[in-house]
RNA sequence: GACCCCUUCGUCUAGCGGUUAGGACACAUCCCUUUCACGGAUGCGACACGGGUUCGAUUCCCGUAGGGGUCGCCA
């Protein structure tokens, strides 16, 4: 069940609320009630729920629980006794209860507190399990008051350590690893490997493997296994996760995951077979979605920017031009163009030339792709077209 | 200030009285190789500190230190 819990009409916006919904089903997590849903326990915006606190506070005012202070706010008036909390995580932690204010329940204006309206509507929509964060801990116990209150069984409470940045410090909202939207979706993330890495923060599944799929977790999740101290989120594991999972799509999946960035990057797209190749091509060199486009540029652009590395491997050779010009030659003459015959023609090109293929090579890569890192040569000839990779490699002869 | 949770390699962790303290990420080296990566191999690297309990503590108990959290008419 998906509940939103907007009580405090100032921060709560639609934007808010609909960023949590977009949040949560990027991620791939779905509800079976809630909001885009429906249910029979509704509505599942606790500001649209006014009646039913109503209700609830009047049945503690019968009970004789509740004060009101001069200004409006209402309080209730807590037992005093020692209330323990049994947590599948933390066991058995008792307070006192003896130090803290009487709660309010109710703002001067009418408008309910986050605690009170909890707890009822846990009531009302039969919830059986609280799973949150452990800096509810501390209040829990008030929680426990309220619903003994209203003669109201609680849940089983679960409270799981925070997330800490790298650093160790409190991670808001606005730190790497926070937002959904921000630190994943626009980071080139993709959803299976985020949730894979964040379940593993706080919980080890008992499982050879740590690549897992959100219904493996689920099967080998067990409440009772989350630790009890604050992991800190690291990117760069996160990061290794999102590789793995770009290597295992489909070459078809992996080009529609990296289509928005493709597209924000203004990549030449017309030809869709290739630029799926050019991404396809490059999928075990990054571990982001967002770093492709820098790296297929000259697979899809006419023209080509001549790095520093790859001017001076040309001008470093005094036969590059020749061993060019040979290969140029080779080429022409196939009949297939596919990088398995452009491999063999610059094989024969190497041999005719006398040098080692590991010679020719480089200077081809800097030819076609004006870089020294990338794809396989060939394959690199292979994706550009035959047209294009004769003129690259005319025009590098001039370098 | 009071109260609560926590403490194993740099990070995520396995461990639940007797282990050469295991794995993953990162890092380093080597192999593979036209490059960059991938992959494979090896290495580096930890029980916060001090007391107990015990034949024996990483493991149980108590302190100390450190980290996190709560004490709202925020959620």
């Amino acid at each position: 069940m998906l509940r939103i819990e907007d009580t405090d009409g100032a921060r709560n916006t639609a934007e808010a609320s609909a960023g949590i919904i977009k949040g949560l089903r990027w991620l791939g997590l779905d509800w079976d009630e809630g909001p885009e849903i429906g249910g029979d326990r509704g509505p599942y915006f606790q500001s649209q729920r006014k009646a039913l606190y109503d209700a609830h506070l009047a049945r503690l005012e019968q009970a004789g629980r509740l004060y009101t202070e001069p200004n409006g706010a209402v309080r209730l008036r807590f037992l005093r006794q020692p209330i323990t909390v049994n947590d599948q995580v933390c066991g058995a932690v008792t307070f006192a209860a003896t130090e803290e204010p009487d709660m309010t329940l109710r703002r001067p204006d009418g408008s309910y507190i986050f605690h009170f309206v909890n707890v009822v509507d846990d009531i009302e929509m039969g919830i059986t399990h609280v799973i949150r964060g452990e800096d509810h801990l501390s209040n829990t116990w008030k929680h426990i008051e309220i619903f003994q209150a209203l003669g109201a069984t609680p849940p089983v409470y679960a409270h799981i350590p925070l997330i800490l940045n790298a650093d160790g410090s409190k991670m808001s909202k606005r730190d790497a690893g926070s937002a959904i939207e921000h630190s994943y979706i626009k980071g080139g993330f993709l959803p299976a490997a985020v949730l894979n890495y964040l379940a593993t923060l706080g919980w080890t599944p008992r499982s050879e493997r740590e690549l897992l799929s959100a219904a493996e977790l689920t099967a080998l999740f067990d409440p009772t296994e989350i630790h009890s101290a604050n992991a800190r989120f690291d990117l760069v594991k996160c990061q290794w996760f999102n590789a793995q999972y770009l290597r295992a799509l489909s070459k078809e999946d992996l080009y529609q995951a990296a289509l928005p960035f493709l597209r924000e990057s203004g990549l030449p797209l017309e030809d869709e077979a290739r630029a799926m190749a050019a991404v396809d091509s490059v999928r075990s060199k990054v571990s982001l979605l967002s770093e492709i486009p820098e790296w297929i540029g000259y697979l899809l652009r006419e023209e080509i920017q001549m790095g520093e590395d790859a001017m001076q491997k040309l001008r470093g050779n005094p036969q590059s031009a020749q061993l060019l010009q040979v290969l140029h030659g080779e080429l022409s003459a196939l009949a297939q163009w596919d990088a398995l015959s452009i491999q063999g023609a610059t094989a024969a090109a190497a041999a005719k030339a006398a040098v080692k293929p590991g010679a020719l090579m480089p200077l081809m890569r800097a030819a076609l792709s004006g870089q020294m890192r990338g794809p396989d040569v060939p394959v690199i000839a292979a994706i550009i077209g035959r047209e294009h990779s004769l003129s690259r490699l005319s025009a590098a002869q001039q370098h």
